[in-house]
DNA sequence: CATGAATGAGGTTTCATTCAT
DNA sequence: AATGAATGAAACCTCATTCAT
């Protein structure tokens, strides 16, 4: 049995699970750091080298792990969106107030994060050729798991009267690509505006729900 | 001695024209072969070998226009940029109304034409980080020429009370952000829904400047 | 300290012979599996990991066995040969009438065993060009010792009057190649077709040392 | 149009005929090259840098002319089969007598050629894994007119009773085995003995048809 | 005994770039 | 103006081998 099995696989064999636990690690290691070049560059621009330099690794050791780097970025996307996901179902779940103000807080938190780790995860969405059939169902279902979230809120304000809408789905996708595309221009040095850059972008951004500024 | 020399300084020599004339065009087919492929697949996925090609000529050709691949996608994106500006621009002439008449036809027709034109435009502004300082400046300046018919139009809808925004910039940015990416989720086959979707982003991105849907 | 020792070593100890024996069953399953995928794929197109994945364990191991790949190929060779040897040895043994027909049978066997077990085995014998030393002795010998069955025979008939040859040494060379490469023209699907082409083929190869059809 | 073309496209074009011929040639040499190495050592024995290096090119070069490995390789095959074709074919031209001489010195070229120039070529024709299918056609034709020379002249000798066979098939297919295997067992360093060791093949191999030494 | 992990050398392939013609 | 040819660096990938556990 080749050891390539993707993530997912891993509870096939109940046998060692120290070992097993070991390997995982391994894993979340290579693809964390994946996550953060593709994240930054984008597919193309980063090699295999450029992985395994980071981890301090010869590239070799990534074939040991994934079959290729196709295998290798849609792992690494899953996790880079789980991740980010995660972050963002933590702060929806100790926010409290209305919904106004829990959109809100999401958008800053999620901007922040894409400014903060993954200034080009817009590319890693844009990446060459179609993937392959396997990949794209997993990249759809993160993607749909991540929007979940602010549909619900967006939903929820309007259903209480509190936002105005054209289409929920129009709202959110420009919402989604304005966050996004944040990172190329509120990526300046100073954390000061940068923070006042993300507020400004928050503001702005609850205007297409109908909450006005201030 | 090379004789290449970039785009600008074709009206330099007003000796042979017609040779100059026919160089021109040469070069307008370059670029849009050029502008079509980077457009569809990015800027590490299409070799000058797929220029060439679409070309029907051989990439040793290309050199002879442009200094390298990088000075071809510039000026691709150039031309492409200046196309584009110039049917907005074109439209605003013709245009009467309030402000917010007047840029919400504007955002429709920079919608349909990216949808029609350039499906694939948003990948363009996503080249390499680096850009060499003479190649970033030509897009710097590209792009504040664009901007600057949607910042003429909010500029003059806050100023008259019609509009209401945080950031004029801010706004701006979200903007362009949602329309760049608009193709990817309007690229729907039939064009009576394709039609209705472009209504649907251009009233909801109306909201960002405080014009409620209706 | 390793304790790596090649096939023959085994019987040395008379120490713990259990063990002994069990190691030599497991060297033996390594060098049925090795010597199935060399057979049907050659020297250089099967990796370490295809052996090891047939047999369901790691690379690794098999370097507890064996010292490289190339010992593990020779002895492969040596097993597969020993074995055939041995069943074209049992068959002599059992045989009798003519050296004609002997021989006509031993040949009638040697290919049958070639289609139905080793059906590839020619390519064991176009293994890379420059053995080490040690290694190319032990197949030389091997190579003998299947010989000698087929040369006692053919001097036999010799001698007695009842076959004709030019030289002994070429006659068996061209017997053995056709024999060997017998297996890739009738590998046919059904048996009966099979048995046919088989005998044609002993019955051809009988026209080498003078004995004509029917 | 991408300048790969495998070679007898060449004449898609009527364009600039003394540019399509300098290519042809540059091919011939290519392939040349490629037939001798691949012929002596087998398929995955030989690197594209051997090729290269025998060329005196590099690497990427090769990638000009053919699409990759394999393209190569066949199409040295072929080349190396036609040569060896037209070689026996041009022997056959000239000779006269009956089919017993002319078959015989058909099998002595043969074999000579094998054994000066293509010492490995037996294994050109148990590549790994089975050909591409449009490859895979143009190895079959090769071969069958290469057989067709042989199978001629048999069947001209069976007609006129000169010769006796239980099969022309396999009577050919043995005959084909032992010269292309004849190499490995003449490949002496002194030419007498070859010589010697070609003409007892000979001998031996002409009692396949019933004709009796000397 | 056996495994999982890692390595490093070497293979195939791609491609921007140069240049003689 | 354009082409065919060649290059060289760098990419992806494979695999025999080693080794701590």
């Amino acid at each position: 049995m080749s050891p390539q099995q993707t993530v997912e696989d891993q509870s096939a064999r109940p046998a060692s699970s120290r070992v097993q636990r070991k390997r995982g690690r391994r894993i979340q290691e290579i693809l964390t750091a994946a996550a953060e070049l593709f994240g930054e560059r984008g597919y193309d621009a980063v090699s295999l080298e450029d992985v395994a330099e980071r981890l301090d690794v010869t590239k070799g050791s990534l074939y040991y792990y994934f079959s290729g780097k196709e295998e290798l970025v849609t792992a690494a996307i899953e996790t880079l969106g789980n991740e980010w996901t995660a972050l963002l179902e933590e702060l929806l779940d100790g926010s409290t107030g209305t919904a106004a103000q829990r959109l809100r807080a999401l958008i800053r938190e999620h901007v922040t994060i894409a400014v903060r780790d993954y200034p080009a995860a817009l590319r890693l969405f844009l990446v060459p050729r179609q993937w392959p059939d396997a990949q794209r169902e997993r990249i759809k279902e993160l993607r749909q798991r991540h929007d979940a979230l602010f549909r619900g809120l967006v939903e929820e304000g309007v259903a209480s009267g509190e936002f105005t809408v054209t289409t929920v789905d129009t709202a959110l996708q420009c919402m989604h690509a304005a966050m996004t595309q944040a990172p190329m221009w509120c990526g300046e040095a100073k954390p000061r505006d940068r923070d006042r850059a993300i507020d400004e972008v928050a503001d702005t951004l609850m205007m297409l729900v109908g909450i006005p500024p201030r």
